[in-house]
RNA sequence: GGCAUUGUGGCCGAGUGGCUAGGCAGAGCUCUGCAAAAGCUUGUACAGCGGUUCGAAUCCGCUCGAUGCCUCCA
């Protein structure tokens, strides 16, 4: 491990625009906050993919040997169905509709939530906080906003107040955007808005009698906006300045914009060094969207279950597929990608299987040290997985040679790509190998019977056998492959 | 319309101002009883049009397309 606590590590900065050298407030800790999701339906693919990224990084912290205080909030309450006046808390709205309680509904998606990330292997957060659980400290930001002179009450809601923020600070750092532009783009509606400016948004609104998600506050019954849980939750546990601020693109603006506006109008200063934006995940070329038909659960994915894609796809394979991509790139999702990442998971899986099986020699034909240095740089470069995974194939390729003769590997070396393999595959992609998992000794040894009397059969060239054991097996899913020394299985 | 991200070979996807990504698919060869697997060989790709440069897919400008957000619309 000695190797990795001396790693140099770049990172996107979205704020800045500039790839920088992460250099964290205390030396070996990490504070790290991510938004998590709104639980009012289930767990969208796009989103997984988010969190996936974020689970890569955090993992490959960890990995680095940092302490990392990981935060992914959940939303069960106060995002708004839209930003109108009248807009609905999506909570509520979905209780409403499904005649639930509102606690049902976030129970029912909260676990399902929690289920598919499971699934897919993610490590759970350090801190997983809940809006509703934090008022209290939402409720007392809004009061130091409002003494700072960055925030209006009206008719019972708080105001965020943008332009009077502008004039000291910067509103739109993050998103490129000015306010004068906003402004000037914003057409004259008819619709009256208690709001001073189109652009404030809401720190606190006031519960109408019909709506069922109400605290009391010093301005009368409400609900907290939806920008203002970010902040209370990541300042709780993270301290006023912290590292990494993770998310979706889509959250850059105006979620994450106004996160800096109200932890700068609280506290006077910046709250995170690094901001990182995960971007999306589009299904055949187009968006995903419910209502053209052109989407896709993670379940539906695992069992098979949709009309999109020919077969089901494990976990770990649509993982991997997502791990082959940049986390700043738009990824799209389609049959022929995941067919593709399919095959290469599985050639992965098995050569490590094989690695066990390796002989050893008296020197290595391949530089293994210089390999193991490459996969950190790739890691090291804005978290460049689909480079990491093109060396991870490098290994594979050696490890095939070394197999059939042709490539050799001292017994030192051996050990370090042993090591190296696990912990770049397991550890920091977060992949899981089902090989060892799905079969069971009894199977195993079956199977070896199995071989052994093809051995027999062929050496007496009594091929009809040979190939009738071959031929039933590989109908069950299960796949010989004669090597220099000897058959190997695979069961698919 | 504005801001941002982006457009790479049959498919998915990295990357750099001049030097190999990688996976999948295809072709040839080796191995094999035959296959499979594995290995070797094989791809005149960088949206279009200009510009900067000795040299650009990589930098700049414009055009077109995609994705996110804002606006509009609903």
């Amino acid at each position: 491990m000695q190797i990795a606590k001396n790693q140099e590590l770049k990172i996107y900065n979205s704020l800045t625009g500039k790839k920088e050298i992460f250099k964290p407030i205390n030396e070996g800790h990490i504070g790290m906050y991510v938004c998590g999701p709104t639980v009012y339906s289930n767990v969208h693919l796009g989103n997984c993919r988010t969190f996936m990224s974020f689970d890569m990084i955090f993992r490959y912290f960890k990995h680095l040997g940092y302490k990392v205080r990981y935060v992914r909030n959940i939303t069960d309450a106060g995002h708004l169905v839209d930003d109108a006046d009248d807009g609905e808390d999506k909570i509520a709205k979905k209780a409403r509709l499904e005649k639930l309680e509102p606690m049902e509904v976030v129970q029912r998606y909260t676990v399902d939530f929690h289920t598919i990330l499971e699934k897919f292997n993610f490590l759970p957060p350090s801190i997983e906080p809940t809006a509703t659980g934090h008022i209290i400290e939402q409720i007392e930001i809004i009061k130091t906003i409002i003494n700072n002179g960055f925030a209006y009450e009206i008719n019972g809601s708080v105001y965020f107040d943008v332009s009077t923020f502008n004039e000291q600070k910067e509103y739109g750092k993050l998103s490129g955007r000015k306010l004068e532009d906003m402004i000037a783009n914003t057409r004259e509606l008819a619709a009256q808005s208690e709001k001073r400016n189109p652009q404030d948004f809401a720190l606190w609104k006031k519960a109408e009698p019909e709506h069922i998600m109400r605290w009391p506050s010093p301005w009368g019954d409400g609900f907290p906006g939806w920008h203002l849980e970010c902040t209370a939750m990541s300042t709780k546990y993270l301290g006023e300045t912290f590292d990494i601020h993770g998310g979706g693109m889509d959250l850059k603006f105006p979620h994450h914009e106004c996160e800096i506006a109200q932890a700068e109008a609280c506290n006077g200063h910046s709250p995170v060094n690094y901001w990182l934006h995960a971007n999306m995940l589009t299904l055949n070329g187009k968006k995903m969207a419910k209502s053209t038909g052109n989407s896709i659960l993670p379940n539906e994915i695992f069992t098979g279950e949709n009309t999109i894609l020919s077969k089901p796809f494990s976990p770990s394979v649509v993982r991997f597929f997502m791990m082959q991509a940049h986390y700043t790139s738009i990824l799209d999702i389609s049959n022929d990608a995941l067919l593709a990442s399919e095959k290469g998971f599985n050639k992965l899986m098995e050569a490590i299987d094989n690695l066990d099986k390796l002989t050893v020699k008296d020197n290595s034909s391949f530089n293994i040290t210089q390999w193991q240095q490459q996969c950190y740089d790739a890691m090291n470069d804005d978290f460049n997985s689909p480079i990491l995974i093109s060396k991870l194939f490098e290994a594979v390729k050696q490890i095939n040679l070394i197999k059939e003769g042709k490539s050799t590997i001292t017994k030192a070396d051996k050990t370090i790509l042993t090591q190296t393999l696990h912990s770049f595959v397991f550890d920091v992609l977060g992949l899981e190998n089902k090989n060892n998992t799905a079969s069971d000794n009894k199977i195993d040894g079956v199977i070896a019977l199995l071989i052994e009397l093809r051995k027999e059969a062929r050496e007496n060239k009594d091929f009809a056998t040979s190939d009738k054991i071959r031929n039933q097996l590989a109908e069950m899913g299960i796949e010989l492959k004669d090597g220099k020394e000897g058959t190997t299985f695979n069961i698919l």
